[in-house]
DNA sequence: TATATTTGTTATACTATATTAACAAATATT
DNA sequence: AATATTTGTTAATATAGTATAACAAATATA
């Protein structure tokens, strides 16, 4: 137990830099170039800010500057962003598909979390999220008695889940 | 999409934080007492790093100290540590039950991510987990043909899941 | 061309987290 | 009681991320 909760901080890249990442991806789609004043807007943080981050993600690897200080993915750099656009996408899904959160809360949980979870999850996470919304029977079935399951807890001794106070006596 | 990626550090209380309360709930648990020692002892860092976040917990009202500068959970602590404690246990569950990712790996994941994700999100995941490993046929079929089920990227147009490059061919 | 604006960098500062070193106060040992 | 150890705090550093202000260089406009 001890140490594992240092593992948060061990990241190789933080969440700030991977979203100068995601920022430079939208930025490359939607102008085909990427400045450091657009990843600034588009983050809305300051253009020094991100002249230091830049910086970093240069010297990790991940991303080059041209002669006209504009911004490219290191082949390093490319690899790491599909990553994390995959994944991203793939914990969206899950929370939106099948935990039923709202499109717009699915984004945000999914997030804060991207790129702090494994590339294993992610991938077991895909093979799941494939069977359950695939057309077999089983996963339909499943999905329709899902919809009505409700968890109610009474704080009995049975329960499986709960081994503190029951999940949905707490208030954050 | 703008803004929503500094969700991150919005959370209340930092990562670092959380873990010096989840280390008080530990030793209290083992010794019935909560010292400053003990929780540099438990997390491994130094007692200066300890007193001075301790102190932050206490301004922000989480936690108290005695007269023989024991630490004690305030109320709020005590609801905020519980609801901490039941999100970690949910999302361990779900990696470890339903991803079938080994233990361990379960409990890194469930720790790098338990502080970050909403009490909805928590909510949801506990129904659904609920569902999922019930004695319901419907439950017990789809376990059965999830463990059978692979998914097998061909990169072709009709992938739902896929929008990037194929998750499958990335290396993070 | 001359001036104005945009863009990027550097300097400085703040917060959060952690470190080590020094020290004070409390506790334990001899 | 005298000394040694443990515990907690403070001070000085370090790193990561952020901000603002000032400035330099490039680009655009009058």
């Amino acid at each position: 137990m001890k140490e594992l909760w240092k593992k948060f901080d061990e990241v190789e890249l933080t969440h700030s830099s991977i979203h100068h990442l995601m920022a430079m991806h939208f930025l490359y789609g939607k102008y085909g170039y990427i400045r450091g004043v657009d990843i600034a807007g588009y983050l809305n943080i300051s253009r020094s800010s991100v002249s230091i981050t830049m910086k970093k993600l240069i010297t990790k690897g991940y991303v080059f500057e041209d002669e006209n200080k504009f911004f490219h993915f290191s082949d390093k750099g490319k690899i790491l962003i599909d990553s994390v656009l995959n994944k991203r996408k793939i914990i969206q899904i899950f929370f939106n598909k099948v935990l039923k959160l709202d499109e717009n809360r699915a984004e945000e949980e999914a997030c804060k979390v991207e790129h702090l979870l494994s590339k294993e999850t992610g991938e077991k996470l895909l093979t799941f999220v494939g069977y359950y919304l695939s057309d077999s029977k089983n996963a339909k079935n499943f999905r329709k008695e899902l919809e009505a399951f409700s968890v109610v807890c009474d704080n009995t001794e049975d329960c499986t889940i709960c081994e503190n106070k029951c999940y949905f006596s707490s208030s954050e």
